[in-house]
RNA sequence: GCCGGGGUGGCGGAAUCGGCAGACGCGACGGACUUAAAAUCCGUUGGAGGCUUAACCCUCCGUGCGGGUUCGACUCCCGCCCUCGGCACCA
């Protein structure tokens, strides 16, 4: 027995990486591409090191990428680094470096890495957002949406993060709190910079019906962010006043049980009725409890659990439907953002308003009775056959119903009187059919170096100035960066001249938010090295959607919903013809890992840890907690030593192995081994038959006996599960039953070793390597080329199933009785589809199991079972 | 509160046009090899019970809980429980 050589991944790794760097196999054509295929990874911040939770990203986006090459398809694979934003500035104060050195080091560090795991890009396209050359088009972009109105400057209350110190967007707030740094956001009135995002909710909502290869989940978040409401607008005058109280509402059909109105605190109203109030004490009183509500407002005035507090304004507002007189108050439960800032109050039928007019003792007025919906007739009829009478709701009562005390609507179904009282505050011009979403425009704007200047230059005599496009871009300063220190405190970039008036003017000293940048990165990627535009429109319509698009679910509702937008508008400046990005979307779950907590000590690494889970520093018990890797809590794997122990193909095994890619699931070193066992056997398997294969003769499945005949089917039942896997992204079930094929064949091989049917094996062991390659490239480059290969991996075609071959000569028929196994036949495959003979087979089969019992029927299901039912 | 996903062996998970529950892997146990260990290989492994010289032979139970539909339910229907995620004083 010739001796196998050892499964030597260090040197098989290290060829085959140079190998692939010559070759080239992602590049594309970018302006005439054949049968294209558009994957795209969401682009990594380079916030450092990584680790293996952040390999599945990539690792799953590879082992795709290379599928679909191997499929014949143009690949256009491209990598780059959304390299702006505040981590490189914090991490740069830390360590009293440049937010660029920092960015730069660590994109240098991430492709080292991507290399080390037999990840392949084109780098020729690569995208860094922090050069000039990708910035000036965020810049460019902007002034666009200015001209178009899409981009404005508004005072607005913004979201203020004391951590960042800079305003973030609504979408990156979380419960209250910075998405990036936990700090709990405050609200701060300023002048900002906002794109209007709201103008294509519409859009973003009705779009999300074609994103039928989005996840469901996605759909669902995006759709409850914009959250769209049809209601009416009314207006309520005001006694004593000469402008309408406009309020918002999605149950006109409660207009007549309004007792009472409300102001959002920040209404201009309440300024006006302060001003005009001849009380003074009143005055005072009414101003001191807006500045506690706005104050209050500061922390979180956003949540359900704040006692709801009102002030009457000593003003009444005239219902428009019957003239009736009600106090307006102001409320810290309303929100200027939302509608018009004010509502009207219906405590029957509101439990807000319930709550609020219990608290101030304002009437309480009924006018839906829930119970006379027609749907529910049945359940009154029953009422009605025994007598009584159906409960009363309990108020507040929110659902729908029948009107009572509303005048002329009195009777009418809720639904009906929606559209009735609209129309008729419409005819009087009182009111109007109205659409709110619950989105907010999206601000662009922060207070940080590390980011895209705004182009805007701010003049005193002329105002609000774009910058010229003929002098994009506006770059950052290059000065030395010592502390927090933002284009604000930076004269030399600020000062400049008017372009109207060359007088003296200032520039803006806002930066963009990052997620402009990303917002349209994959469009630069088809033409990264355009400098007369931000891309070619020519060959971004041929390219483009992105036909796989794969990051993580955290950007359900921002990233993800900033570049429809952005896709949109640009579509509506002609620049595209599409209306979405992305045609498919997968959503890759977190690696997880064990993470201790000392309550003196805070994260303690695992291999810190001393018996019995306690504290190496202080013997506290520990407290250990499953949780996404993340370098803060201490409970990282490094690929590196997963790669110097076991190669870069085992990790990669393991982690397309170890679960659905779409769930979070927890790290196991003993997974990794037997990953690692697995790709031995493989190597040991091909390597003992290989030399012995080369005078395989031609291979002839007419010929085949029947324990060949098995493993040909094994063979394309493989393939074809594997294909299938793959297209839905099961890597784990698609690497399990290349497991079983590679224990079929090795059963095979040693079953009679002297009988081995060369071609069929040397066919098999071929189709093994290729079906196991976007998985493990190294391992299968260099087994490829033992198998007497000259050419790469990457240039073979995919191996395609033969549908003949999936099934064997017999299939095994499972006999029940009564819905229980009770025995099995094994038929030829021509009898496993005829009825009436499996019947007649099944039931001679079973005979003295029946015991005479009465047979009441028989169920066939050809090629599977036989159900015989009997009476007990 | 509203919306959505998910509950299957010791563990990760397979199997859903209703048709053999537990593929594949991990762990565990037993064995082979070894002076020994590691590695490797072979076998067993949902639970309970039974039969036999022996056999991978049989019976019952079993996919969160309680009902239902069906010849047959992890899968469909009704009612719950738990859990994870999104939204949330949005009028």
């Amino acid at each position: 027995m010739p001796r196998i050589a050892k499964y030597d991944f260090k040197k098989i790794e290290k060829r085959w990486k140079d190998f692939w760097d010559q070759q080239g196999f992602f590049k594309a054509d970018t302006y005439h591409p054949r049968k294209k295929f558009y994957y795209l990874n969401m682009f990594p911040y380079p916030s450092g090191v990584l680790h293996v939770g952040h390999g599945r990203n990539y690792i799953i986006g590879d082992a795709f990428a290379r599928y679909k090459k191997m499929q014949g398809f143009s690949v256009l694979n491209p990598m780059g680094f959304d390299a702006f934003g505040l981590p490189a500035e914090n991490a740069a104060i830390e360590n009293k470096t440049h937010p660029r050195e920092w960015t730069i080091a660590n994109i240098e560090g991430m492709k080292k890495q991507f290399r080390e795991w037999g990840i392949v890009y084109d780098w020729d396209r690569e995208i860094r957002t922090c050069e000039p050359d990708y910035y000036k088009w965020n810049q460019w972009l902007f002034l666009q949406f200015y001209q178009r109105g899409l981009a404005y400057r508004a005072q607005a209350i913004a979201n203020w993060c004391p951590g960042c110190e800079t305003v973030i967007a609504n979408e990156q707030v979380v419960d209250g709190r910075c998405w990036r740094c936990d700090s709990v956001v405050e609200k701060k009135k300023l002048h900002q910079w906002f794109f209007k995002i709201t103008e294509y909710a519409e859009q973003l909502l009705s779009d999300l019906e074609k994103l039928e290869h989005w996840p469901e989940r996605v759909r669902l978040m995006q759709q409850n962010w914009i959250g769209r409401s049809e209601g009416v607008e009314a207006d309520f005058t005001v006694e004593g006043f000469d402008r309408a109280l406009k309020i918002f509402t999605t149950r006109p059909d409660t207009i007549f049980g309004v007792t009472f109105m409300a102001l959002a605190p920040e209404h201009p109203l309440v300024e006006e009725f302060i001003t005009q109030e001849p009380d003074a004490v009143r005055k005072e009183q009414m101003r001191a409890f807006v500045q506690r509500a706005l104050q209050q407002g500061e922390i979180a005035r956003g949540a359900v659990t704040v006692e709801k507090e009102g002030f009457f304004t000593g003003r009444y507002a005239i219902n428009p439907v019957n003239g009736e007189r009600v106090p307006i108050y102001i409320a810290n439960y309303v929100l200027m953002e939302y509608g018009t800032g004010a509502i009207m109050g219906v405590p029957a039928h509101d439990r807000r308003d319930f709550e609020f007019a219990t608290k101030y003792g304002l009437e309480i007025r009924q006018v839906i009775d829930g119970r006379l919906l027609p749907e529910k007739s049945e359940e009154e009829a029953r009422w009605e056959e025994e007598g009584g009478h159906p409960p009363l709701p309990q108020l507040p009562y929110e659902g729908e119903g029948r009107l009572i005390n509303s005048g002329q609507f009195n009777g009418m179904t809720s639904r009906e009187a929606f559209r009735k009282i609209g129309e008729f505050l419409q005819s009087r011009g009182l009111g109007r059919f109205a659409v709110n979403y619950r989105m907010r425009d999206w601000l662009v704007s922060r207070q940080r170096y590390w980011g895209t200047p705004i182009p805007i230059i701010h003049c005193e005599r002329c105002g609000i100035v774009p910058v010229p496009e003929s002098e994009l871009p506006v770059k950052l300063p290059d000065v030395p960066f010592i502390g927090k220190k933002g284009l604000a405190e930076i004269p030399e970039f600020y000062q400049t001249t008017c372009p109207h008036c060359h007088g003296p003017a200032k520039r803006d000293t806002d930066t963009m938010d990052t997620f402009v940048d990303s917002s349209w990165y994959y469009l630069r990627f088809i033409s990264p090295h355009d400098d007369q535009r931000p891309f070619d429109p020519q060959a971004a319509n041929a390219w483009m959607p992105v036909d796989q698009y794969v990051g993580g679910i955290e950007h359900a509702t921002k990233h993800l919903l900033y570049s429809r937008f952005v896709t949109k508008a640009l579509r509506d400046m002609g620049m595209l013809k599409l209306d979405e990005p992305f045609a498919r979307l997968f959503t890759q779950g977190m690696i997880e890992h064990l993470a201790y907590r000392c309550p003196e000590h805070n994260w303690i690494h695992p291999s810190e840890v001393r018996e019995g889970t306690k504290c190496p520093h202080c013997g506290h018990s520990l407290h250990v907690e499953l949780r996404k890797m993340s370098k803060s809590q201490r409970n990282t794997i490094s690929p590196e030593e997963v790669i110097a122990q076991y190669g870069a193909d085992t990790e990669r095994l393991y982690t397309l192995f170890m679960g659905p890619p779409e769930k979070d699931i927890e790290w196991s070193d003993e997974g990794v081994r037997g990953s690692f066992r697995f790709l031995n056997r493989v190597w040991n398997l091909v390597l003992s038959q290989a030399r012995k294969l080369a005078d395989a003769g031609t291979l002839d499945p007419t010929q085949f006996t029947e324990r060949e005949r098995k493993v040909w089917q094994k063979l394309h039942q493989t393939i074809k599960s594997v294909t299938e896997d793959i297209e839905q992204f099961h890597f784990n079930t698609a690497v399990s039953a290349i497991m079983e094929l590679t224990n079929e064949l090795t059963d095979y091989v040693n079953g009679n070793p002297k009988k081995i049917n060369k071609a069929l094996l040397k066919r098999a062991l071929e189709d093994l390597v290729l079906i196991l390659s976007p998985f493990t490239p190294f391992i299968c480059e260099e087994l490829w080329r033992r198998l007497g290969h000259e050419d790469a991996v990457l240039e073979q075609n995919w191996p395609t199933y033969d549908p003949q071959a999936l099934h064997a000569a017999e299939r095994e028929i499972v006999i029940q009785i009564n819905g229980k196994v009770r025995d099995r036949l094994t038929v030829p495959a021509e009898i496993s589809e005829d009825r009436a003979e499996l019947e007649k087979r099944a039931l001679a089969r079973i005979q003295p199991r029946l015991d005479g019992k009465q047979v009441l029927k028989v169920i066939v299901v050809p090629g599977r079972l036989v159900n015989v039912v009997v009476r007990e």
